[in-house]
RNA sequence: GGGCCGCUAGCUCAGUCGGUAGAGCAUCGCCCUUUUAAGGCGUGGGUCCCGGGUUCGAGUCCCGGGCGGCUCACCA
């Protein structure tokens, strides 16, 4: 339990001491300033030094000493609070022997409110001349470097407080995020949907082909899956009559971690009562592009490198024209399954089961054959049933599914269907995945019995979408990783 | 899970052929009352990720393990 502090720790907690001994609490509550940096520096913007001179009014503000420079009578520090950072001036002659014994105890990272009035320093900078301060928290740890930042990315990830404090750039990234997040929501409440919250703790996984986490009730006695996906729940709920839900929260599956991959991410889900998978595609590009419009003020954005252009409309492929036209592949796999299987396993592809339909065969080769290249926003649809067990079939082709996913930069972002509403066709599809389970693909779906029974109520015609929030974030905020969009990432346990 | 790479002071990083553990910033002390990576002089600070092995001697070479990153496979 006790390690040994290095010392620094110890010279800062022999200033704590100091404090203590002198009767002056070193995390004193409250403490609030009559401004926030961001108040003087916009306000006072304009102000010159002569200008400043006749501001007599008084300042105080708070936050976090980021920065020191000393000059023995004198220093400059900066207190950074939610709003920015401003610099305050010290000065032995302006706030007295003891005041700058007080100032003499202070480190970096320590929380300190300032009181005083404007000027410009010489070289122009609004600052605050102090008149008096008082510490409102003793940080013990030191702060990472200043101009390297903190770059060890898994303390970056482990200890996100420091990386928030060191990298200014990672809270802007969580500032899109929440802005990400914001205008869908507005979006979406502005188009009569009606934001719901159903449950994460699940008796039965379904709505996505996916591993569950699996844990346990103990007075109720009964194991319990982790959401893999809401889409079963949010269905029942326009059964009920709830026309337009949404949800934005969280799934959890129990896969490999990647770049692209947390084993908890956040998905939106919206369905729609007497909506289309075609028109959902129209509404995706509206989604995407006010989003970017509120997030970024524009509607392209560079991602690695790479202009993206999320203005509508989108390009639209059915799976078939992408197979030929962006993977390159001989158009007789389109209805060749012997062909099919002889150019997946030319690619290197080992089918889960042998029992694959060329539905399955196809959408795998588009995988591996189209995904990556599909830079700009693509709808691809005409999507096998087989692959689609909640999916509506098409009026024209009883094979295909009324379904389409959004690809942006080579990566599934979206994903929506007009919805199977046929309980009894609903009921074979259940039947067919639970089979597959049961033969040993872990990831096929339960049979849900409560969910046809819903559907057995009646379904209106509906459409529905997910969308990766994780995806999205990331696409707009040119971050590499899911792990830089997510503030407290999966880890293995350290030790 | 496989492959490749990384782990050295609080932080960012050097460390040659195996031969006393280094720098910058930060800390601490002194000088300095308008700095913008301030400046000057001085000072302390190490479980070199962990455990074995080889060797007179290991941060360095070998073996095993841990954690992280990228990548392949799976997935959104």
């Amino acid at each position: 339990m006790s390690e040994e502090e290095n010392q620094y720790i110890q010279q800062r907690r022999a200033k704590l001491a100091e404090y203590r001994a002198l009767g002056i609490n070193p995390f004193p509550r409250g403490m609030k300033p009559t401004h926030t940096a961001r108040d003087i520096l916009t306000t006072y913007e304009s102000h010159d030094g002569d200008a400043l001179t006749k501001v007599t009014q008084n300042f105080s503000v708070a936050g976090r000493i980021v920065f020191h420079r000393a000059f023995g009578k004198a220093a400059f520090l900066k207190l950074r609070d939610r709003s920015g950072e401003i610099q305050i001036y010290i000065q032995h002659q302006a706030v007295g022997d003891e005041l700058f014994k007080f100032y003499k105890m202070l480190d970096v990272g320590d929380f300190l409110l300032a009181e005083g009035t404007l000027f410009r320093t010489k070289t122009g900078e609004l600052s605050l001349h102090v008149t008096g301060f008082r510490l409102t928290s003793k940080a013990l740890q030191l702060l990472p470097e200043k101009w390297h930042g903190l770059a060890d990315v898994e303390q970056r990830y482990r200890q996100r407080y420091v990386d928030l404090i060191a990298n200014p750039k990672v809270k802007e990234i969580f500032r899109a995020r929440s802005q990400t997040v914001q205008a869908i929501r507005d979006f979406l409440i502005a188009r009569d949907f009606l934001e719901v919250e159903t449950p994460m703790m699940h008796p039965i996984p379904g709505g996505a082909a996916a591993k569950p986490f699996i844990t346990h009730h103990n007075k109720l006695d009964m194991d319990l899956y982790l959401r893999i996906a809401p889409e079963l729940y949010l269905k029942r709920l326009v059964v009920g009559g709830l026309e337009r839900v949404f949800e934005i929260n969280r799934n959890f599956r129990n896969e490999g971690i990647s770049i692209q991959h947390n084993p908890e991410f956040t998905m939106l889900e919206f369905y729609q009562a007497y909506g289309t998978h075609e028109e959902l595609m129209e509404l995706t590009e509206q989604m995407f592009a006010d989003v970017a419009t509120k997030v970024l003020g524009k509607t392209t954005v560079t991602y690695q490198g790479t202009e993206i252009n999320l203005a509508p409309p989108y390009r639209k492929l059915t799976m078939k024209e992408a197979l030929v036209e962006v993977g390159g592949c001989d158009p007789a796999i389109l209805t060749d399954k012997k062909k099919a299987v002889a150019y997946a396993a030319k690619l290197g592809d080992t089918l889960k089961t042998k029992n694959e339909g060329l539905g399955a065969i196809l959408t795998e080769i588009f995988e591996l054959t189209c995904e990556k290249k599909l830079m700009q926003p693509t709808f691809i649809h005409g999507y096998p049933v087989e692959v689609s067990p909640l999916a509506r079939r098409s009026d024209t082709d009883p094979e295909i599914a009324d379904r389409f996913e959004l690809y942006i930069y080579g990566r599934e972002i979206a994903n929506a269907f007009t919805e199977l509403n046929d309980p009894e066709d609903q009921a074979a599809r259940f039947h067919a995945q639970a089979e597959a389970l049961f033969k040993g693909d872990d990831e096929a779906m339960h049979y849900d019995d409560d969910y046809v029974t819903a559907l057995e109520y009646g379904l209106p015609p509906t459409a529905g979408e997910g969308i990766g929030i994780d995806r999205l974030v990331m696409l707009l905020t040119d971050a590499p990783s899911i792990r830089d969009v997510i503030l407290f990432p999966q880890l293995r346990k350290k030790e």
